[in-house]
DNA sequence: TAATTGACCGGAG
DNA sequence: ACTCCGGCCAATT
């Protein structure tokens, strides 16, 4: 079990979230194989190489909201990216649950 | 080499 | 619904 095969896999699961879609860092460690490691779920993303086309913006935390603290440059960012694809955030920073990825 | 730091999570209070 | 806490473990100090 290597570290490279985890990042794989990760890499793999998110190029499959769908446009539209969501999931959380847990969640997309627990596909992987790897329950309980969500921080390098999030270490990951944070590496991305530059260039990367993988829809980063689509991994919320558990609770549904950005991993980012409102009013940041980054939350905001991928507030924009995802209402492009008709994701929107209620009040409280929420997405709702109709939009979550359910494993094909 | 050791300590600290996170784009986190679930349970408990 | 919200805060606190312990577990998580690679990357960075």
């Amino acid at each position: 079990m290597k570290t490279d095969e985890f990042k794989t896999q990760i890499y793999q699961l998110l190029s499959n979230i769908p446009p539209g879609k969501v999931t959380s860092y847990g969640r997309l460690a627990r596909m992987a194989g790897h329950p309980g490691r969500a921080r390098m779920v999030g270490s990951l993303l944070k590496q991305l190489p530059a260039g990367s086309t993988l829809p980063w913006f689509r991994v919320l935390t558990a609770s549904g909201k950005p991993a980012f603290a409102p009013g940041t440059e980054s939350f905001e960012r991928q507030r924009a990216l995802l209402a492009r694809e008709g994701v929107t955030f209620s009040a409280s920073h929420k997405v709702s649950a109709e939009h979550w990825w359910q494993q094909a």
